[in-house]
DNA sequence: TTTAAATGTCTATTGATATAGACAACCATA
DNA sequence: TATGGTTGTCTATATCAATAGACATTTAAA
Protein backbone atom coordinates (compact mmCIF):
# COMPACT_ATOMS: atom_id res chain seq x y z
CA UNK A 1 0.00 0.00 0.00
CA UNK A 2 2.17 2.68 -1.57
CA UNK A 3 1.47 6.46 -1.26
CA UNK A 4 0.65 8.70 1.37
CA UNK A 5 -2.36 10.18 2.31
CA UNK A 6 -3.37 14.06 1.08
CA UNK A 7 -3.82 16.63 3.44
CA UNK A 8 -5.86 19.96 4.04
CA UNK A 9 -8.33 19.25 0.50
CA UNK A 10 -11.93 18.85 2.08
CA UNK A 11 -11.74 14.88 2.70
CA UNK A 12 -10.65 13.76 6.19
CA UNK A 13 -7.87 11.99 6.66
CA UNK A 14 -9.33 8.80 8.31
CA UNK A 15 -12.11 9.10 5.61
CA UNK A 16 -9.61 7.92 2.79
CA UNK A 17 -7.31 5.55 5.45
CA UNK A 18 -10.87 4.05 5.41
CA UNK A 19 -11.06 3.97 1.65
CA UNK A 20 -7.64 2.57 1.38
CA UNK A 21 -7.99 -0.24 3.44
CA UNK A 22 -11.36 -0.86 1.96
CA UNK A 23 -9.97 -1.35 -1.65
CA UNK A 24 -6.98 -3.26 -0.17
CA UNK A 25 -9.56 -5.82 1.39
CA UNK A 26 -11.78 -5.92 -1.60
CA UNK A 27 -8.23 -6.72 -4.05
CA UNK A 28 -7.36 -9.12 -1.21
CA UNK A 29 -4.46 -7.55 0.07
CA UNK A 30 -4.85 -9.58 3.16
CA UNK A 31 -6.05 -12.48 2.25
CA UNK A 32 -3.25 -14.61 3.97
CA UNK A 33 -3.84 -13.82 7.44
CA UNK A 34 -7.54 -12.50 7.04
CA UNK A 35 -6.79 -9.65 9.01
CA UNK A 36 -5.74 -5.64 8.80
CA UNK A 37 -2.28 -4.98 9.60
CA UNK A 38 -2.11 -3.47 13.29
CA UNK A 39 -2.74 -0.35 13.95
CA UNK A 40 0.26 0.99 15.03
CA UNK A 41 1.16 -0.35 11.09
CA UNK A 42 -0.92 1.38 9.61
CA UNK A 43 -0.30 4.84 11.09
CA UNK A 44 3.36 4.28 9.82
CA UNK A 45 2.38 3.32 6.55
CA UNK A 46 0.29 6.27 6.06
CA UNK A 47 2.12 8.48 7.85
CA UNK A 48 -0.44 9.06 10.56
CA UNK A 49 -1.09 9.03 13.84
CA UNK A 50 -2.68 5.54 15.43
CA UNK A 51 -5.89 7.45 16.67
CA UNK A 52 -6.27 8.61 12.82
CA UNK A 53 -6.41 5.21 11.89
CA UNK A 54 -8.34 4.13 14.87
CA UNK A 55 -11.43 6.35 13.16
CA UNK A 56 -11.25 4.87 10.09
CA UNK A 57 -11.20 1.24 11.03
CA UNK A 58 -14.13 2.32 13.97
CA UNK A 59 -15.57 3.64 10.20
CA UNK A 60 -15.03 0.17 8.36
CA UNK A 61 -16.69 -1.46 11.27
CA UNK A 62 -19.79 0.78 10.87
CA UNK A 63 -19.85 -0.55 7.51
CA UNK A 64 -19.70 -4.07 8.63
CA UNK A 65 -16.49 -4.83 6.21
CA UNK A 66 -14.41 -5.52 9.76
CA UNK A 67 -14.62 -6.65 13.43
CA UNK A 68 -12.10 -4.78 16.00
CA UNK A 69 -11.19 -7.48 18.62
CA UNK A 70 -9.01 -6.40 21.75
CA UNK A 71 -6.02 -8.17 21.98
CA UNK A 72 -6.40 -10.04 18.42
CA UNK A 73 -6.28 -7.68 16.15
CA UNK A 74 -8.94 -6.71 13.32
CA UNK A 75 -10.77 -9.15 11.72
CA UNK A 76 -11.90 -8.79 7.93
CA UNK A 77 -15.75 -10.01 7.93
CA UNK A 78 -16.51 -9.33 4.37
CA UNK A 79 -14.61 -8.34 1.07
CA UNK A 80 -15.79 -9.32 -2.25
CA UNK A 81 -18.21 -6.94 -4.94
CA UNK A 82 -20.66 -7.94 -6.54
CA UNK A 83 -20.40 -8.34 -10.40
CA UNK A 84 -22.69 -7.31 -12.97
CA UNK A 85 -22.56 -8.47 -16.40
CA UNK A 86 -23.80 -6.19 -18.83
CA UNK A 87 -24.98 -7.26 -22.61
CA UNK A 88 -27.21 -7.65 -24.72
CA UNK A 89 -29.33 -9.70 -22.22
CA UNK A 90 -28.63 -7.65 -19.23
CA UNK A 91 -30.70 -9.09 -16.35
CA UNK A 92 -30.66 -7.74 -13.29
CA UNK A 93 -31.85 -10.43 -11.02
CA UNK A 94 -30.64 -14.20 -12.61
CA UNK A 95 -27.29 -12.19 -13.61
CA UNK A 96 -26.06 -12.02 -9.85
CA UNK A 97 -25.86 -15.82 -9.94
CA UNK A 98 -24.69 -17.38 -6.82
CA UNK A 99 -22.58 -13.75 -5.79
CA UNK A 100 -25.47 -13.46 -3.04
CA UNK A 101 -28.04 -16.28 -1.29
CA UNK A 102 -30.87 -14.08 -1.61
CA UNK A 103 -31.70 -10.94 -4.59
CA UNK A 104 -34.79 -8.93 -3.83
CA UNK A 105 -36.49 -6.35 -5.57
CA UNK A 106 -38.66 -4.14 -3.74
CA UNK A 107 -40.80 -1.24 -5.11
CA UNK A 108 -40.97 2.09 -2.77
CA UNK A 109 -43.28 4.01 -4.65
CA UNK A 110 -44.84 4.31 -8.36
CA UNK A 111 -46.81 6.76 -10.55
CA UNK A 112 -48.28 7.78 -13.64
CA UNK A 113 -46.80 10.85 -15.12
CA UNK A 114 -45.91 12.41 -18.21
CA UNK A 115 -42.56 12.23 -19.83
CA UNK A 116 -39.93 14.90 -19.50
CA UNK A 117 -37.78 15.36 -22.18
CA UNK A 118 -35.21 13.06 -20.73
CA UNK A 119 -37.36 10.26 -20.57
CA UNK A 120 -39.23 11.15 -23.78
CA UNK A 121 -35.85 10.69 -25.77
CA UNK A 122 -34.86 7.56 -24.43
CA UNK A 123 -38.17 6.26 -24.56
CA UNK A 124 -38.91 7.28 -28.13
CA UNK A 125 -41.80 9.35 -27.15
CA UNK A 126 -43.59 12.43 -27.70
CA UNK A 127 -43.12 14.03 -24.35
CA UNK A 128 -46.10 14.66 -22.47
CA UNK A 129 -47.12 11.25 -22.96
CA UNK A 130 -48.35 9.22 -20.34
CA UNK A 131 -45.57 6.80 -18.64
CA UNK A 132 -44.97 4.66 -15.64
CA UNK A 133 -42.34 5.51 -12.94
CA UNK A 134 -41.47 3.32 -10.35
CA UNK A 135 -38.85 3.78 -7.84
CA UNK A 136 -37.09 0.52 -6.40
CA UNK A 137 -34.46 -0.75 -4.35
CA UNK A 138 -32.45 -4.07 -5.11
CA UNK A 139 -30.96 -5.56 -2.18
CA UNK A 140 -28.55 -8.76 -2.09
CA UNK A 141 -28.90 -11.02 0.90
CA UNK A 142 -30.70 -7.69 2.50
CA UNK A 143 -27.89 -5.51 1.64
CA UNK A 144 -28.38 -2.70 -0.48
CA UNK A 145 -26.83 -2.37 -3.61
CA UNK A 146 -28.73 -0.02 -6.03
CA UNK A 147 -31.85 2.17 -6.06
CA UNK A 148 -33.43 3.10 -9.61
CA UNK A 149 -35.84 5.14 -11.23
CA UNK A 150 -37.30 3.32 -13.83
CA UNK A 151 -40.13 4.06 -16.23
CA UNK A 152 -42.48 2.30 -18.70
CA UNK A 153 -44.56 3.52 -21.35
CA UNK A 154 -48.40 3.39 -19.74
CA UNK A 155 -50.21 2.52 -22.86
CA UNK A 156 -48.77 -0.92 -22.99
CA UNK A 157 -47.37 -2.00 -19.18
CA UNK A 158 -49.99 0.02 -16.94
CA UNK A 159 -50.14 -2.94 -14.64
CA UNK A 160 -46.26 -3.09 -14.35
CA UNK A 161 -46.47 -1.84 -10.48
CA UNK A 162 -48.18 -4.91 -9.31
CA UNK A 163 -46.29 -7.05 -11.40
CA UNK A 164 -43.43 -5.73 -10.50
CA UNK A 165 -44.09 -5.96 -6.23
CA UNK A 166 -45.73 -9.23 -6.92
CA UNK A 167 -42.59 -10.65 -8.62
CA UNK A 168 -40.00 -9.08 -7.27
CA UNK A 169 -37.99 -9.14 -10.82
CA UNK A 170 -38.53 -7.10 -14.05
CA UNK A 171 -38.12 -9.84 -16.27
CA UNK A 172 -40.37 -11.64 -14.47
CA UNK A 173 -42.79 -8.75 -14.26
CA UNK A 174 -42.56 -8.09 -18.14
CA UNK A 175 -43.54 -11.76 -18.55
CA UNK A 176 -46.69 -11.48 -16.73
CA UNK A 177 -47.36 -8.42 -18.82
CA UNK A 178 -47.11 -10.50 -21.92
CA UNK A 179 -43.69 -9.60 -23.13
CA UNK A 180 -41.78 -12.80 -22.55
CA UNK A 181 -38.32 -11.43 -23.69
CA UNK A 182 -36.30 -7.95 -24.33
CA UNK A 183 -32.66 -6.92 -24.61
CA UNK A 184 -30.52 -4.11 -23.31
CA UNK A 185 -30.02 -1.64 -26.13
CA UNK A 186 -27.90 0.97 -24.04
CA UNK A 187 -26.19 1.77 -21.19
CA UNK A 188 -24.92 5.17 -19.44
CA UNK A 189 -22.06 4.83 -17.05
CA UNK A 190 -20.66 7.61 -14.78
CA UNK A 191 -19.17 8.09 -11.41
CA UNK A 192 -20.14 10.47 -8.87
CA UNK A 193 -20.54 11.37 -4.85
CA UNK A 194 -23.29 9.92 -3.04
CA UNK A 195 -26.14 12.78 -2.46
CA UNK A 196 -28.68 13.15 0.54
CA UNK A 197 -30.96 10.15 -1.39
CA UNK A 198 -28.70 7.76 -2.13
CA UNK A 199 -27.00 7.79 1.43
CA UNK A 200 -30.60 7.02 2.62
CA UNK A 201 -31.74 4.47 0.11
CA UNK A 202 -28.51 2.52 0.01
CA UNK A 203 -27.58 2.83 3.96
CA UNK A 204 -24.36 4.41 3.11
CA UNK A 205 -21.75 6.82 4.70
CA UNK A 206 -21.32 10.32 3.26
CA UNK A 207 -18.40 10.88 0.41
CA UNK A 208 -19.26 7.32 -0.68
CA UNK A 209 -19.19 6.58 -4.52
CA UNK A 210 -22.13 5.62 -6.79
CA UNK A 211 -21.75 4.32 -10.10
CA UNK A 212 -24.79 5.68 -12.29
CA UNK A 213 -26.39 3.69 -14.69
CA UNK A 214 -28.94 5.00 -17.43
CA UNK A 215 -30.17 1.98 -19.44
CA UNK A 216 -33.09 1.17 -22.13
CA UNK A 217 -34.30 -1.98 -22.73
CA UNK A 218 -36.31 -3.21 -25.85
CA UNK A 219 -39.23 -5.74 -27.00
CA UNK A 220 -37.27 -7.75 -29.70
CA UNK A 221 -38.92 -5.18 -32.59
CA UNK A 222 -36.61 -2.35 -31.43
CA UNK A 223 -39.50 -0.95 -29.61
CA UNK A 224 -38.58 1.20 -26.54
CA UNK A 225 -40.15 -1.03 -23.32
CA UNK A 226 -38.12 0.82 -20.29
CA UNK A 227 -35.64 3.43 -19.31
CA UNK A 228 -34.49 3.28 -15.69
CA UNK A 229 -31.51 5.71 -13.99
CA UNK A 230 -29.65 3.15 -11.41
CA UNK A 231 -27.58 3.95 -8.96
CA UNK A 232 -25.24 1.24 -7.42
CA UNK A 233 -23.28 1.38 -4.14
CA UNK A 234 -19.28 1.83 -5.90
CA UNK A 235 -17.70 -0.37 -3.03
CA UNK A 236 -20.19 -3.10 -3.42
CA UNK A 237 -20.56 -3.63 -7.06
CA UNK A 238 -18.53 -3.74 -10.83
CA UNK A 239 -19.80 -3.88 -13.97
CA UNK A 240 -18.81 -6.83 -16.75
CA UNK A 241 -18.86 -5.87 -20.57
CA UNK A 242 -18.74 -9.12 -22.48
CA UNK A 243 -18.85 -8.97 -26.33
CA UNK B 1 -30.85 21.00 -5.98
CA UNK B 2 -32.97 19.20 -3.60
CA UNK B 3 -31.23 17.27 -0.58
CA UNK B 4 -29.81 18.43 2.65
CA UNK B 5 -25.17 18.46 2.85
CA UNK B 6 -24.13 16.21 5.63
CA UNK B 7 -21.85 17.17 8.71
CA UNK B 8 -19.38 15.09 10.43
CA UNK B 9 -19.12 12.66 8.12
CA UNK B 10 -15.16 13.12 7.16
CA UNK B 11 -16.01 14.88 4.04
CA UNK B 12 -15.65 18.82 4.64
CA UNK B 13 -19.16 20.75 3.15
CA UNK B 14 -16.93 22.93 1.03
CA UNK B 15 -16.46 19.78 -0.43
CA UNK B 16 -19.49 18.22 -0.94
CA UNK B 17 -21.14 21.09 -2.47
CA UNK B 18 -18.58 21.76 -4.84
CA UNK B 19 -19.01 17.90 -5.84
CA UNK B 20 -22.56 18.63 -6.35
CA UNK B 21 -22.51 22.21 -8.20
CA UNK B 22 -20.14 20.25 -10.72
CA UNK B 23 -22.91 17.73 -11.05
CA UNK B 24 -25.59 20.26 -11.39
CA UNK B 25 -23.49 22.41 -13.85
CA UNK B 26 -23.37 19.06 -15.95
CA UNK B 27 -26.48 18.33 -15.87
CA UNK B 28 -27.39 21.52 -17.46
CA UNK B 29 -28.95 23.09 -14.29
CA UNK B 30 -27.53 26.32 -15.49
CA UNK B 31 -27.36 26.55 -19.00
CA UNK B 32 -30.05 29.33 -19.27
CA UNK B 33 -27.81 31.96 -17.96
CA UNK B 34 -24.45 30.51 -17.90
CA UNK B 35 -24.10 31.16 -14.19
CA UNK B 36 -24.22 29.77 -11.15
CA UNK B 37 -26.61 30.96 -8.82
CA UNK B 38 -25.66 33.64 -6.15
CA UNK B 39 -22.71 32.53 -3.33
CA UNK B 40 -25.93 34.00 -0.59
CA UNK B 41 -28.70 31.67 -2.79
CA UNK B 42 -26.73 29.06 -2.92
CA UNK B 43 -25.95 29.26 1.06
CA UNK B 44 -29.20 29.34 1.72
CA UNK B 45 -30.40 26.34 -0.62
CA UNK B 46 -27.80 24.35 0.90
CA UNK B 47 -28.02 25.18 4.43
CA UNK B 48 -24.79 26.71 5.09
CA UNK B 49 -23.09 30.07 5.49
CA UNK B 50 -21.83 31.86 2.42
CA UNK B 51 -18.25 31.80 3.01
CA UNK B 52 -18.68 27.74 3.00
CA UNK B 53 -20.14 27.99 -0.87
CA UNK B 54 -17.15 30.16 -1.54
CA UNK B 55 -15.04 27.69 -0.64
CA UNK B 56 -16.17 25.85 -2.98
CA UNK B 57 -16.70 27.62 -5.49
CA UNK B 58 -12.75 28.16 -5.20
CA UNK B 59 -12.25 24.81 -5.61
CA UNK B 60 -14.64 24.44 -8.48
CA UNK B 61 -12.00 27.94 -10.44
CA UNK B 62 -9.34 25.98 -9.23
CA UNK B 63 -10.27 23.16 -11.29
CA UNK B 64 -11.24 25.19 -14.19
CA UNK B 65 -14.97 24.29 -14.55
CA UNK B 66 -15.98 28.47 -13.09
CA UNK B 67 -14.94 32.04 -13.16
CA UNK B 68 -15.84 34.12 -10.64
CA UNK B 69 -16.54 38.21 -11.55
CA UNK B 70 -16.79 40.49 -8.96
CA UNK B 71 -20.27 42.43 -9.24
CA UNK B 72 -21.17 40.16 -12.01
CA UNK B 73 -21.24 36.38 -10.97
CA UNK B 74 -19.72 32.74 -11.33
CA UNK B 75 -19.41 32.49 -15.23
CA UNK B 76 -19.35 28.45 -16.05
CA UNK B 77 -16.18 28.19 -18.41
CA UNK B 78 -16.98 24.34 -18.76
CA UNK B 79 -19.38 21.82 -18.41
CA UNK B 80 -18.99 19.13 -20.63
CA UNK B 81 -18.21 15.18 -19.97
CA UNK B 82 -16.41 13.21 -22.62
CA UNK B 83 -18.50 9.99 -23.60
CA UNK B 84 -16.60 6.85 -24.28
CA UNK B 85 -18.67 4.40 -26.43
CA UNK B 86 -17.70 0.93 -25.52
CA UNK B 87 -18.36 -1.83 -27.53
CA UNK B 88 -17.15 -4.66 -29.85
CA UNK B 89 -14.96 -1.95 -31.62
CA UNK B 90 -14.21 -0.08 -28.88
CA UNK B 91 -11.38 2.20 -29.97
CA UNK B 92 -10.28 5.28 -27.72
CA UNK B 93 -8.62 7.64 -29.45
CA UNK B 94 -11.07 7.83 -32.64
CA UNK B 95 -14.16 7.18 -30.25
CA UNK B 96 -13.90 10.78 -29.12
CA UNK B 97 -14.71 12.36 -32.44
CA UNK B 98 -15.37 15.78 -32.34
CA UNK B 99 -16.00 16.22 -28.22
CA UNK B 100 -12.18 17.56 -28.40
CA UNK B 101 -10.33 19.30 -30.77
CA UNK B 102 -7.27 17.31 -29.79
CA UNK B 103 -6.69 13.94 -28.48
CA UNK B 104 -2.81 12.74 -27.72
CA UNK B 105 -1.97 9.57 -25.96
CA UNK B 106 1.48 10.15 -23.87
CA UNK B 107 4.22 6.96 -23.10
CA UNK B 108 5.40 7.68 -19.77
CA UNK B 109 7.46 4.38 -19.26
CA UNK B 110 7.82 1.18 -20.64
CA UNK B 111 9.30 -2.17 -19.39
CA UNK B 112 9.78 -6.01 -20.21
CA UNK B 113 8.29 -8.33 -17.63
CA UNK B 114 7.04 -10.98 -16.60
CA UNK B 115 2.92 -12.01 -16.05
CA UNK B 116 2.02 -12.02 -12.76
CA UNK B 117 -1.15 -14.16 -12.14
CA UNK B 118 -3.48 -11.31 -13.08
CA UNK B 119 -2.16 -10.42 -16.71
CA UNK B 120 -1.34 -13.90 -17.21
CA UNK B 121 -5.17 -14.78 -16.67
CA UNK B 122 -6.49 -11.73 -18.64
CA UNK B 123 -3.79 -12.46 -21.59
CA UNK B 124 -4.59 -15.92 -21.44
CA UNK B 125 -0.56 -16.94 -21.03
CA UNK B 126 1.44 -18.74 -18.25
CA UNK B 127 2.61 -16.64 -15.11
CA UNK B 128 6.08 -15.58 -16.28
CA UNK B 129 5.40 -15.32 -19.81
CA UNK B 130 7.28 -12.31 -20.77
CA UNK B 131 5.16 -9.35 -21.14
CA UNK B 132 5.40 -5.24 -22.44
CA UNK B 133 4.19 -3.36 -19.91
CA UNK B 134 3.50 0.65 -20.73
CA UNK B 135 2.24 3.51 -18.59
CA UNK B 136 0.22 5.88 -20.83
CA UNK B 137 -1.49 8.91 -20.39
CA UNK B 138 -4.59 10.01 -22.34
CA UNK B 139 -5.17 14.19 -22.47
CA UNK B 140 -8.15 15.70 -24.63
CA UNK B 141 -7.28 19.16 -25.09
CA UNK B 142 -4.35 19.16 -23.24
CA UNK B 143 -6.53 17.78 -19.91
CA UNK B 144 -5.69 14.52 -18.55
CA UNK B 145 -8.38 12.59 -18.81
CA UNK B 146 -7.12 8.73 -17.95
CA UNK B 147 -3.78 6.95 -17.08
CA UNK B 148 -3.67 3.41 -17.95
CA UNK B 149 -1.43 0.57 -17.57
CA UNK B 150 -0.90 -1.81 -20.24
CA UNK B 151 0.35 -5.39 -21.27
CA UNK B 152 1.15 -6.99 -23.74
CA UNK B 153 2.78 -10.54 -24.91
CA UNK B 154 6.34 -9.42 -25.36
CA UNK B 155 6.62 -12.41 -27.77
CA UNK B 156 4.22 -10.79 -31.05
CA UNK B 157 4.27 -6.95 -30.06
CA UNK B 158 8.32 -6.21 -29.01
CA UNK B 159 7.96 -2.88 -30.09
CA UNK B 160 4.78 -1.12 -28.97
CA UNK B 161 6.61 1.40 -27.49
CA UNK B 162 8.30 2.57 -29.98
CA UNK B 163 4.88 2.21 -32.10
CA UNK B 164 3.10 3.99 -29.79
CA UNK B 165 5.85 6.85 -28.78
CA UNK B 166 5.36 7.62 -32.56
CA UNK B 167 1.70 7.21 -33.53
CA UNK B 168 0.48 8.21 -29.70
CA UNK B 169 -2.56 5.80 -30.31
CA UNK B 170 -2.83 1.59 -29.59
CA UNK B 171 -5.21 1.47 -32.47
CA UNK B 172 -2.10 2.74 -35.42
CA UNK B 173 0.56 1.03 -32.98
CA UNK B 174 -0.91 -2.27 -33.49
CA UNK B 175 -1.38 -1.25 -37.68
CA UNK B 176 2.12 -0.18 -37.55
CA UNK B 177 3.23 -3.72 -35.94
CA UNK B 178 0.81 -5.59 -38.89
CA UNK B 179 -2.27 -5.76 -36.60
CA UNK B 180 -4.44 -4.11 -38.58
CA UNK B 181 -7.84 -4.84 -36.62
CA UNK B 182 -8.67 -6.07 -33.34
CA UNK B 183 -11.70 -6.48 -31.16
CA UNK B 184 -12.84 -5.66 -27.51
CA UNK B 185 -13.70 -8.86 -26.01
CA UNK B 186 -14.11 -8.19 -22.26
CA UNK B 187 -14.46 -4.11 -20.00
CA UNK B 188 -15.23 -4.52 -16.31
CA UNK B 189 -16.01 -1.32 -14.72
CA UNK B 190 -15.66 0.07 -11.16
CA UNK B 191 -15.32 3.27 -9.34
CA UNK B 192 -12.75 4.40 -6.19
CA UNK B 193 -11.34 6.77 -5.03
CA UNK B 194 -8.32 9.17 -6.29
CA UNK B 195 -5.18 7.53 -4.69
CA UNK B 196 -1.81 9.33 -4.61
CA UNK B 197 -0.45 8.33 -8.44
CA UNK B 198 -4.14 9.43 -9.32
CA UNK B 199 -3.90 12.70 -8.20
CA UNK B 200 -0.40 13.60 -10.12
CA UNK B 201 -1.33 11.52 -13.14
CA UNK B 202 -5.10 13.03 -13.73
CA UNK B 203 -4.04 16.55 -12.03
CA UNK B 204 -6.87 15.95 -9.63
CA UNK B 205 -7.81 17.36 -6.21
CA UNK B 206 -7.90 14.86 -3.24
CA UNK B 207 -11.47 12.97 -2.83
CA UNK B 208 -11.89 12.59 -6.60
CA UNK B 209 -13.64 10.09 -8.23
CA UNK B 210 -11.75 7.68 -10.49
CA UNK B 211 -13.43 5.09 -13.12
CA UNK B 212 -12.10 1.75 -13.40
CA UNK B 213 -11.64 0.07 -16.33
CA UNK B 214 -10.02 -3.49 -17.00
CA UNK B 215 -10.09 -4.38 -20.62
CA UNK B 216 -9.04 -7.63 -22.52
CA UNK B 217 -8.79 -6.85 -26.49
CA UNK B 218 -8.33 -9.96 -28.75
CA UNK B 219 -7.25 -10.69 -32.69
CA UNK B 220 -10.23 -11.40 -34.80
CA UNK B 221 -8.66 -14.79 -34.10
CA UNK B 222 -9.82 -14.45 -30.29
CA UNK B 223 -6.33 -14.48 -29.25
CA UNK B 224 -5.70 -11.55 -26.47
CA UNK B 225 -3.39 -9.03 -27.75
CA UNK B 226 -3.76 -6.48 -25.22
CA UNK B 227 -4.64 -6.38 -21.52
CA UNK B 228 -5.51 -2.89 -20.08
CA UNK B 229 -6.03 -1.04 -16.24
CA UNK B 230 -7.46 2.12 -17.17
CA UNK B 231 -8.02 4.77 -14.44
CA UNK B 232 -10.42 7.72 -15.78
CA UNK B 233 -11.20 11.34 -13.97
CA UNK B 234 -14.47 10.58 -13.04
CA UNK B 235 -16.08 13.98 -13.23
CA UNK B 236 -14.40 14.08 -17.28
CA UNK B 237 -16.40 11.20 -18.20
CA UNK B 238 -18.75 8.79 -18.69
CA UNK B 239 -19.81 5.66 -20.75
CA UNK B 240 -21.98 4.20 -23.36
CA UNK B 241 -22.21 0.82 -23.94
CA UNK B 242 -24.41 -0.25 -27.03
CA UNK B 243 -25.64 -3.48 -28.04
C1' DT C 1 -24.87 59.28 -11.52
C1' DT C 2 -27.16 56.57 -8.38
C1' DT C 3 -28.54 52.13 -6.91
C1' DA C 4 -28.95 47.20 -6.42
C1' DA C 5 -26.68 43.06 -6.71
C1' DA C 6 -22.91 40.49 -6.84
C1' DT C 7 -18.06 38.95 -5.39
C1' DG C 8 -13.82 40.07 -2.31
C1' DT C 9 -11.64 40.74 2.24
C1' DC C 10 -11.19 41.02 7.08
C1' DT C 11 -11.83 39.72 12.16
C1' DA C 12 -13.57 36.70 15.69
C1' DT C 13 -15.47 32.45 17.54
C1' DT C 14 -16.92 27.61 17.73
C1' DG C 15 -16.70 22.76 16.60
C1' DA C 16 -14.45 18.93 14.09
C1' DT C 17 -10.07 16.83 12.89
C1' DA C 18 -5.39 15.32 13.96
C1' DT C 19 -1.42 14.76 16.91
C1' DA C 20 0.93 13.25 21.18
C1' DG C 21 1.59 10.48 25.11
C1' DA C 22 0.31 7.37 28.77
C1' DC C 23 -1.84 3.50 30.45
C1' DA C 24 -5.62 -0.10 30.88
C1' DA C 25 -7.72 -4.36 29.14
C1' DC C 26 -7.54 -8.38 26.62
C1' DC C 27 -5.69 -12.40 23.91
C1' DA C 28 -2.53 -16.02 22.45
C1' DT C 29 1.31 -18.49 23.48
C1' DA C 30 5.79 -19.64 25.27
C1' DT D 1 1.61 -17.86 34.65
C1' DA D 2 4.41 -14.53 32.58
C1' DT D 3 5.14 -11.94 28.40
C1' DG D 4 4.57 -9.53 24.07
C1' DG D 5 1.44 -7.80 21.06
C1' DT D 6 -2.85 -5.95 20.27
C1' DT D 7 -7.14 -2.95 20.86
C1' DG D 8 -9.58 0.39 24.17
C1' DT D 9 -9.73 4.73 26.82
C1' DC D 10 -8.32 9.02 28.65
C1' DT D 11 -6.22 13.84 28.70
C1' DA D 12 -4.17 17.72 26.38
C1' DT D 13 -2.96 20.60 22.48
C1' DA D 14 -2.73 22.40 17.72
C1' DT D 15 -4.76 22.97 13.23
C1' DC D 16 -8.52 22.90 9.91
C1' DA D 17 -13.46 23.66 8.82
C1' DA D 18 -17.55 26.31 9.48
C1' DT D 19 -20.25 30.11 11.26
C1' DA D 20 -21.16 35.05 11.98
C1' DG D 21 -21.00 39.78 10.88
C1' DA D 22 -19.26 43.92 8.78
C1' DC D 23 -17.75 46.40 5.02
C1' DA D 24 -15.14 47.15 0.53
C1' DT D 25 -15.10 46.67 -4.49
C1' DT D 26 -16.92 45.89 -8.94
C1' DT D 27 -20.55 45.51 -12.43
C1' DA D 28 -24.86 46.30 -14.77
C1' DA D 29 -28.89 48.64 -15.05
C1' DA D 30 -32.21 52.15 -13.61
Amino acid sequence: MAGQVQRQTGVALWRQIADRIRQAISAGAYDETGMVPPETVLAAQFGVNRHTVRSAIAALAQEGIVRAVQGRGTLIERKERLNFPISKRTRFTSGIGEQAREMRGLLLTHAEERADEEVARWLKLAPGTAVIRMETVRKADNRPVSSASTWFPAARFAGMPDAYEKTESITRAFAALGLPDYVRATTEISATHADAADLAALELTPGAIVLVTKAMNTDLEGVPVQYAVTRFAADRVQFTIEN
